[in-house]
DNA sequence: TTTTTATTACCTGATATCAGGTAAAAGCAA
DNA sequence: TTGCTTTTACCTGATATCAGGTAATAAAAA
């Protein structure tokens, strides 16, 4: 008999880590040894026990899925991580793969897609429920995989565009030229490229980039 | 014997209905008649079924749970609506219990929380978990309850907003004038009190109003 | 040390937004 | 039926944004 893949369940919700375990419970491969409900509380698990497979929320408190996966694979790559959440953000999927994750479940995946999905992964591959894959396989220049980062100044003037402010109102909050927001304006939107600052904090909001 | 509560579950993660149907099942008092995962499914089921208790989420695609409650409460006042989400912010909890919901539980809760709760809920009380109840019983500047509610036009025009469309790209995707536009936006901006575009979808996100 | 990135700043013109006003028709609720 | 809300639409003028340039200085990385 083969052995059974020891596997840990990491949400902060009881019922989805009841949902997911009775899913689970049809898998003759799998075996669920342990249920947390924060990445601190994986990470101290993983020191002293033996851990095959992790299924994560991505929004946890304290550490998001994210970096705990990259922590986790840093230490310990022979775990194979699979992340969920609600939203299927793009760069949100992106960086959890760019950071050793195995695959990414959307919630409302069916249960044969998890099944599936958990099935792939173990086998080696990297797995994306349906919908994740329609969002992330779409043409979408090839290249913006890696989301640019704001620099010291751009985020100042981002927050308080967030915050409504005009041109004039953060040069003078800033002390600096009126031309000078004006061009970091152009920079920022050029950078994530979008068309104007609606579109650019509904992507930093969404991607948690601002605050 | 008592009559059990024929209950419905309204939730569009698959595995968050099977985590609250496997919950249940202890109970005596409750019998899971369906589980649906869209509002509008909900709304045909009630038409033609016997329906005591629901337990929806409140964040569903196409119509709301606040919306939703309100339309059935409206109908059959009797139900017993119990609503759920993730996070537990104070004016989306408000305007549910406005709206006639009977209580509000966070998916953070534990089973405990979940079983008292509906426990209390069947009893005629308006129950809420331990962390919603925090939350809305904190002083708050008594006056900031009410956020206003966008109407469905406006909501679309948010949508398209927030997506960077300028006001004539917006009438014509919505086959109106660019002045009816140019109205509708400055009623929203009025609505919420913000100077710009920018200040408005920041409040919107960060009050998860939008989508 | 050379190169790149960040920060600062100026110029112009086209287009868009914002703020003020008004107002009619349709739909819903009291 | 009488109001209230929603949706539609028009007008004007002041500001603001966006997109296209260019460019010097400072700081950080190669």
């Amino acid at each position: 008999m083969t052995r059974k893949y020891k596997t840990v369940i990491v949400d902060d919700h009881p019922i989805v880590i009841s949902g997911i375990s009775g899913l689970l419970s049809d898998f003759q491969i799998v075996e669920v040894v342990e249920k947390l409900q924060s990445g601190v509380a994986l990470l101290d698990y993983i020191e002293t026990n033996e851990v095959d497979l992790v299924l994560m929320d991505i929004f946890l408190p304290v550490i998001n899925g994210i970096d705990l996966c990259k922590t986790i694979k840093q230490k310990y790559p022979k775990i194979i991580i699979i992340g969920m959440s609600s939203q299927s953000e793009r760069s949100l999927v992106m960086q959890f793969v760019q950071n050793g994750g195995n695959g990414y479940i959307l919630k409302s995946a069916s249960f044969d897609e998890f099944k599936n999905c958990i099935h792939k992964a173990i086998d080696g591959e990297i797995v994306f429920s349906d919908e994740v894959r329609a969002v992330i396989s779409q043409p979408q220049s090839e290249d913006l995989d890696r989301i640019p980062s704001l620099s010291r100044r751009e985020k100042d003037i981002t927050l308080l565009l967030s915050k409504g402010k005009s041109t004039q109102e953060i040069a003078d909050e800033l002390f600096l030229s009126f031309l000078t927001v004006q061009t970091h304006r152009r920079n920022i939107l050029q950078k994530y490229k979008v068309k104007n600052v609606a579109e650019l904090i509904t992507f930093l909001l969404k991607n948690n980039l601002l605050n």
